[in-house]
DNA sequence: CAAGTCTAAACTGTCGACAGTCGGCGATTA
DNA sequence: TAATCGCCGACTGTCGACAGTTTAGACTTG
C-alpha cells in the first residue's frame, strides 16, 4: 500500500487573494492614467468601488508604495507617485547597470532553447510593429529585456527589473506613443541578441549601452516635453 | 502545529507610525535570530506582545515580505525567509554589479566633504576593530558601502543597497562572527577609497571587485559550513 | 478684497469581531 | 498496522466601527 497521495496533475487554485487583485487593479488604473500622478488614493473610495473593505486596499497600497507607484503621507493618505525628469535618469541609470550585467550572464548561460526564445521575442516585436500596436509593443519590448534577466538566472535581478519596469510603464503610459518608427525599435534589438550569441563581454556591454542609451534619451526627451504633469486630479 | 505563539521578547511600543515601528521590531528580532529562519510569524502573537492590533502587524509583515525577510503562504501566514547558499551568490552578484557602478559614479561626484566622510568611516572601522565589536563593525562596514551609494546620487540604487543589506544582515546575524581579524577588514577598505579618489574607472572596478569578492567568498564559505539551518523553531 | 478663523465633513489609523481554513490528533477501518 | 476520516483549536482574511486628524468651505475681519 505505497499509495499516499495519488499524483493527479491538478493546478492549485488560489481563489480569494483580494490583496493581490486590488494591487493589480490599482496598478492598472495608475498605468492607464485613470489615477493621474499626484492624485490621492482614497482608501474607502477604492474599497467601495471594488466591493471590498479597506483592509485589503491598505495592504495593496503598501505593496505599491514599496514598488514606487504610490507614496504614503502619514495621516494624509496614499498619493500616486509623481515622476520628475531625474527619476527617468535614475531608472535608466540603474537599468543600464543591471542589464549590462544580466546580458553578460545570459550569454554565459545561453542554450539553444533560450537563444530561440530571444529570437522569437524579437520576431514578436516585428509583428507588433506590423499591427501598429504601440502599447503591446512596449510590453513585448519589456518581455525581451526581462527574458535576458531571466536567462541570467539571478532571481533578485529579475525582481529588480520588474520593479523598474513597473515604474517605467507608468511614465510611458503617460507620454503615450513612444517611437515614431515601430519597425526601427524592433530592429535595434538585433545587435543585442547578436552580441549575446557571440559572447564577447565588451561587445555585449557596448550594444546594451547603445540600445538602452537610445531609449533613455528618447524617454527623457519626451518626459521633458510634457512639462510638469497632466492635471493631477484632486 | 500546536503552538500558542511563544513570546519572542518584544517590548511594547506606543505613539504613531505603528507600522514602521512594528516593521523595525520584527526586523530586529529576525536579524538577531530571535525569530529563526523558517519559523512562523503569528500575527496575533506579535500583536499581543507589542500591545497593538493585528492590522499594523499585517501591514508591517507585507513590508518585510517585499523586502525579502518574510515569505507569505496564503492562508498559512508569514514565515521567516530561509536562505540557501545560492541566495548568497545572488545577493553578492547583484551587489557587485551595483556597487561597481556606484563607486564609479561616486568618484565622479566626489567632493572634499564626501571624501572626508568616507575617510572617517574607515577610521570608524578601525575603532570598531579596536573595541572588538563584530556586530557594530559589520554595521559600520555597511555604512561605508552605503555612503558610496549615497554619494553616487541615485536614490533607487541606494534603496536597492538597503534591501540587499537587510537580507545580508539576516544571514550574517546567523553565522555570527564574520572575520578572524577585524583590523584586516578595516584595512581592506583603504584601496577602495584610494581608487575612488584617483578616479580611474578601471581601478575602481578592480578594487571593488577584489574587496566584495573577498567578502562574497568568505560569507559563502561560512554559510556552506552551517549546513541546513539552525533548528527552525516552529 | 485678501487673509485669517472656525466648523463640519471626509479620511486615516487602529481596533475587535467573525467566518472560514489549516493542521494535528485520536478514532476508524480495512 | 497503517492509511484515512473527522473533529477541534489555532490562526488568517476580511469586515465594520470609532477616535483623532486633515481638509474644504463658509464666515469673519482688517
Amino acid at each position: 500500500m505505497r499509495t499516499i497521495s495519488p499524483p493527479v496533475g491538478l493546478p492549485a487554485l488560489n481563489e480569494t487573494d483580494l490583496v493581490g487583485q486590488v494591487a493589480r487593479r490599482l496598478t492598472e488604473a495608475i498605468v492607464q492614467g485613470r489615477l493621474p500622478p499626484g492624485s490621492k488614493v482614497v482608501e474607502a473610495g477604492i474599497a467601495r468601488e471594488l466591493g471590498v473593505s479597506r483592509a485589503p486596499v491598505r495592504e495593496a497600497a503598501r505593496l505599491l508604495e514599496q514598488q514606487g507607484l504610490l507614496v504614503a503621507n502619514p495621516r494624509r493618505g496614499f498619493f500616486v507617485r509623481q515622476f520628475a525628469a531625474d527619476d527617468i535618469d535614475e531608472i535608466y541609470d540603474l537599468r543600464l547597470c543591471v542589464e549590462r550585467h544580466a546580458a553578460v550572464l545570459a550569454a554565459r548561460n545561453l542554450t539553444p532553447e533560450t537563444r530561440d526564445k530571444l529570437r522569437r521575442q524579437i520576431d514578436v516585436l516585428y509583428e507588433m510593429a506590423d499591427l501598429d500596436d504601440p502599447a503591446r509593443q512596449v510590453e513585448e519590448d519589456y518581455r525581451f529585456h526581462r527574458l535576458i534577466c531571466e536567462i541570467a538566472g539571478n532571481r533578485r535581478m529579475l525582481r529588480l527589473f520588474d520593479d523598474l519596469a513597473s515604474e517605467l510603464r507608468m511614465v510611458i503610459g503617460l507620454i503615450g506613443r513612444l517611437y515614431d518608427d515601430p519597425h526601427e525599435i524592433a530592429r535595434t534589438h538585433e545587435p543585442v541578441l547578436a552580441a549575446i550569441e557571440a559572447g564577447h563581454p565588451e561587445r555585449i556591454v557596448a550594444h546594451i549601452d547603445y540600445h538602452l542609451g537610445h531609449a533613455w534619451r528618447e524617454v527623457g526627451r519626451l518626459v521633458r516635453e510634457i512639462p510638469p504633469w497632466p492635471a493631477a486630479a484632486k
